[in-house]
DNA sequence: GCTTTATTTAGCTAAAAAGTTAATTAACTA
DNA sequence: TAGTTAATTAACTTTTTAGCTAAATAAAGC
C-alpha cells in the first residue's frame, strides 16, 4: 500500500475520516472544531488529520496557534477518475441484459427454421 | 471500520486486489487465473478474494473445482454515490475561480470611483 | 480407490492502524 | 514572564492486515 491511490482509498475506509471531509466540505475548520462531534482524544483526531493530509485529501494553513484545515478535491477527482473506468458496468447493466435477452430470441429463431 | 462503505474502501486500498478488479471486468476469471500475474502465493490471492467478497465487489460462483469469480459493480456505484455529494467541489472549481477574479476586477472599480 | 487439480484453512510472523495518556511545542494574552 | 489555548509528539497497547508454508478439502479422471 505504498501508491497514492490506495492510501487514498484507505484514508476514506474510516468513518470518522469521512465525516472529517463532510465537515469541511462545508468550509475550513480547526483541529479542535473538527475533533468536537468524536468521542476520541484530541491526539486520535490530529492522527486522522495526518492520514487525510498524506492521502492528499485535506491541507492545513496555520493561522497564530490554529491550523485550520481545508478540503482538497483534486484527490476525489482521482477517485472519480479511476472510478470511470467502471462507470458503463452498472451503466450499462440494463442495456447488456436487454442485449442478452434479444441473443436469446434471435436464436430461438434460428432454431425454428 | 465496521461498516459496509468502509469495508469497501478498505478493499480497494490494495494495488493487488484493484488489478483482480480490473481483470475481472474484462469478465469471469478462476482463482488459479487471477493469481497468475502476481509474484504471490495462492493462499495470499484466496485471502486477497476473501476481502473482496467481504466488500460485496465480487461473487462467486462453484463450478467442478472451480470458484469463478466476477466483478459485483453495485459496491462500486455505491462507492460512486458517496462521490457524487462531493463532485461539485471540483467541477465547479474553475467557475469559483473565475467567481472570485470576477470579484477581485469589480473591487478594483469600485476602488477607481 | 488413488491421483491430480483447484482452492481453502491453519498456524505462524511482521508490520501497520487506531486508540490511549502524558509530555512537549508554539503562539497568544495579561 | 507566567499562564492559557491549540495542536502535536512520544510511548505504549491492542487489533488488523498481508504475507508465508504446510496441511486439508473437494471434485474429477483414470
Amino acid at each position: 500500500m505504498t501508491d497514492q491511490l490506495s492510501q487514498t482509498f484507505a484514508a476514506l475506509a474510516d468513518p470518522t475520516r469521512r465525516a472529517i471531509l463532510a465537515r469541511l466540505a462545508k468550509g475550513e475548520a480547526t483541529v479542535n472544531e473538527l475533533a468536537q462531534p468524536f468521542h476520541m482524544s484530541l491526539p486520535a483526531v490530529s492522527k486522522h488529520l495526518k492520514v487525510l493530509e498524506k492521502a492528499k485529501l485535506i491541507s492545513r494553513g496555520r493561522t497564530a496557534q490554529w491550523r485550520p484545515c481545508r478540503l482538497e478535491p483534486e484527490a476525489l477527482k482521482t477517485i472519480d477518475g479511476w472510478l470511470g473506468d467502471y462507470r458503463s458496468l452498472w451503466e450499462h447493466r440494463l442495456d447488456r441484459l436487454e442485449d442478452y435477452l434479444a441473443t436469446l430470441k434471435t436464436e430461438e429463431e434460428e432454431e425454428q427454421k
